[in-house]
DNA sequence: GCATAAGCGAGACGGTACGTCGCGTCTTGCC
DNA sequence: GGCAAGACGCGACGTACCGTCTCGCTTATGC
C-alpha cells in the first residue's frame, strides 16, 4: 500500500455540529437543511454526507453530543447515586431548549435511525444505573418488590413527562420529592 | 347581508383526515404526501390547502382528534382503579402510530396554542386521578409520604418514555408491573 | 311558457369589459386573470363566465370593441379613402400600448376562439376595402394589375410590421408615403 | 481560486431545446409543461429551473435559436432577389409554427433586451435590401417614387400581417404576386 | 299577487401547472 | 485520499388559475 491521502480535517466536525445545532435551535429538526448547515460551518455539503451518511444521522450525531454528558458514576450509597443522576439529567433538559428536546424526540420516533441511536445511548446508561440499583437492593438498601429498570422508567419518565407534556416545573425540590416518592422513605 | 357562497362540504373533513390517518399509518410522517392524502380521498389537493394551510397543520388536525379522553371512573378501590387508567392510556397509546404521538408532543412544544390545549386535556385527567390518590391516601389504603401529582407523573411518564424514548414494549403485564411499583406492595 | 326571468343587468358588460382592459394594460393576456377581473368590476365570476364562457372570448369582446372604432366609409375617392382607412387604423394601434397588440395577436395565434374572432373581424373589414378597390380599378382610377387583397395585406400589414417589428415610427408622414408606394403616383 | 463545481453537462441545452419544440408543436405555447418537456428531454425539471427561470424564458431561448438569419444574396436582378428574399422568409415562416413567431412578437414587445434582439436582427437584413433596391432605381430596374425602407415594409409586413392576423395562406402564388404588386409590372 | 324562472354575489371544488426547496449523489479541480 | 463548489435526479411542497358547482337572495314577468 502506498499513501492513504489527506487526512480528514478534525475540527470539521464540531463545526458542523455547532452549525447544525444552532440551525435546530432556530428552526427545528424539519426546518434544519443540510445545504443551510454547510454553509453556516463553511464546509462543503459533501464533506458532512463523507462523514455522516444523513441528516438523520448528523442530528443523531448532536444529540449524542448532547445527551452524554450526564454521567453515572455510582458512589454506593443508592439514594444519592439516583438522586444525582436524576438531578443530572433535569439539569441538562433545562440547559436545551424545550422545542428541541420535543423535536429530537419527535425526529427518534420518525426516523428509525435517529430511533436506535437514542435507544441505544439510553440502554447503556439504564444498564449501569439498572445494576446499581439491584445492587442496592440486594445490600438491603432498597425495597425488593420493584423491578429496577421500572424505577428508571418513573425516574426519568416523569421528568419528561412534565418537561413536553404538563409543562410543569422541574426544580431541585421536585427532583428530592421524585426520588423520595420512587424509593419510599429511608429504610432507617 | 347576502349569500354567503355554496357552503363546504362537511364529509371532506372526515374523508381527508381518514386518507391521512391510512397514510400515517402506512408511511409516517415523512412519507405522508398531500397529493397522495388527497388522491385516496377522492379530493383536490386545494381543497386540503382550503381547511389546512400546510401539511404540519393537517397532521395537527388528525392528532388532536384522535386524542380523546381517556375515561376516569373511581371505583373507590384505588388500586384497581389506577390499574386501569394506566392500562386505559396504554391502550390508547398503542391504538395511535408513535409518530403521532411524538409529533404531537413537538407541536406542543412548538405551538403555544397547542401546548395550552394539550395541557388542559391532561390537567383535567390529574385533578381528578389525584384527588382519588387523596382520597386512598386519607382511607389508609396508600402510604401517604408521597404526593400524588407525583405519582401521576410516575405513572404516565414512564409510559411516554418508554414509547418515545426508550421504545420498550408496554405489555399489560408491564402495565401491572408499574402499578405495583408505584403504589408499592398491597397493604395487606 | 311563464316568466322569463330577472332580465340580465345590461352596465355589467361594460364593466367586465372596462376591467379586463385595466388588466390587460396592467399585466398583459397571461397575467390577467378572470378572477381578478371579476373583483375589480365588482361582479361574481359566474356573471363573466354566463356571458363569455372562457377567458379567450372575453378577451376577444374586448379586442372587437376596440378594434371596431376604426370605420371605413367610401368616398368613391380611392385615394383618399384608403388614405383615411390607414390613416385610421394607424391612429388606433397608436391609441393602444404596443404590448396589448402583440398580445392580442399573440393570443390569436394560441387561442384558437380569439383566431376566429380576429379574423372574422378584419374578413368583414377587408371586404369592404377591396371592394372599393374593385371599383376604383373598374372606374380606372388605380392600375389593375394588382389583387385588392394583396393591397389591402401591404398597407394594413406594413404597419403592423413597424409597429410590432422593427419598431421604426408610424407617423402621418410614414403613412402618406406607404398609401403613395401602395398606390403608385398619382394617375393624372 | 479553487475548483469551480461539477460543470453543466452541455448536451442539455439542446435535449431540452429539442423536447421544448416538440411540445410546443405538439401542444401549443399553453398547453406546454415544463414537467413534460423534462421527461422528454430525459432532465430534471429542477435543471430546467437552472437555466431557464420561467417557462416564458425557455421558450424565448427556442424562438431565438430558431430565428437564424434568412440570407439575402443578391444577383443584380432585383426582381428576383426581391421575389427569394421574400420566398426565403415565407419558408422560415412556414417552418415555425405560428404560435412561435407570434410569441416572440410578444416577448419583444413586453421584454425590452428581446425587442433589442430582434430589430437588431431585421434592421441587418433591411439594410441589405434597402441598399438593393436603391441600386435598382438607380439603373432604372424599379419605379423610382417610393422609399425603399417602405417597399420592405409592404413585403415582409405583408407576409406577417397574413400569417399573424388575417390566417389567410402564404403560398408561393402569394409570393409572386405580392412582389408584382409591390414592384408594379416589368418595365420591359 | 304570487309563483316561476332567470340573474347575481359569494365562494367551494376538481384539476392542472407552476416555480421552489430539500435530500443525497455525482463530477470537476485543487490540495 | 480530503475538500470546496456546484450540477443533477427526484420528489414533495404550497400557490395560482381555470371553469364548474352550489348556495341564498333579488328581480322581472305572466297567469
Amino acid at each position: 500500500m502506498v499513501g492513504r491521502g489527506r487526512p480528514r480535517d478534525t475540527e470539521i466536525e464540531a463545526k458542523v455540529l455547532d452549525a447544525a445545532m444552532t440551525e435546530m435551535r432556530a428552526r427545528g429538526y424539519d426546518g434544519l437543511s443540510v445545504d443551510r448547515v454547510a454553509e453556516r460551518a463553511g464546509v462543503a455539503k459533501t464533506t458532512i454526507y463523507r462523514r455522516w451518511p444523513s441528516k438523520a444521522e448528523l442530528v443523531m450525531a448532536m444529540i449524542t453530543e448532547l445527551t452524554s454528558a450526564v454521567p453515572f458514576d455510582p458512589t454506593g450509597d443508592p439514594r444519592r447515586d439516583l438522586g444525582e443522576f436524576v438531578a443530572g439529567i433535569a439539569a441538562a433538559l433545562d440547559a436545551i431548549p424545550t422545542t428541541l428536546v420535543a423535536d429530537l424526540v419527535a425526529a427518534a420516533a420518525r426516523e428509525p435511525r435517529v430511533g436506535v441511536g437514542v435507544r441505544a445511548l439510553w440502554a447503556h446508561r439504564h444498564a449501569a444505573v439498572s445494576e446499581a440499583i439491584t445492587q442496592a437492593q440486594a445490600d438491603g438498601l432498597m425495597p425488593a418488590h420493584a423491578d429496577p429498570r421500572i424505577i428508571v422508567d418513573q425516574l426519568v419518565g416523569a421528568l419528561y413527562y412534565r418537561l413536553l407534556v404538563t409543562g410543569d416545573p422541574i426544580d431541585p425540590a421536585y427532583v428530592r420529592a421524585l426520588v423520595l416518592s420512587t424509593l419510599g422513605p429511608e429504610q432507617s
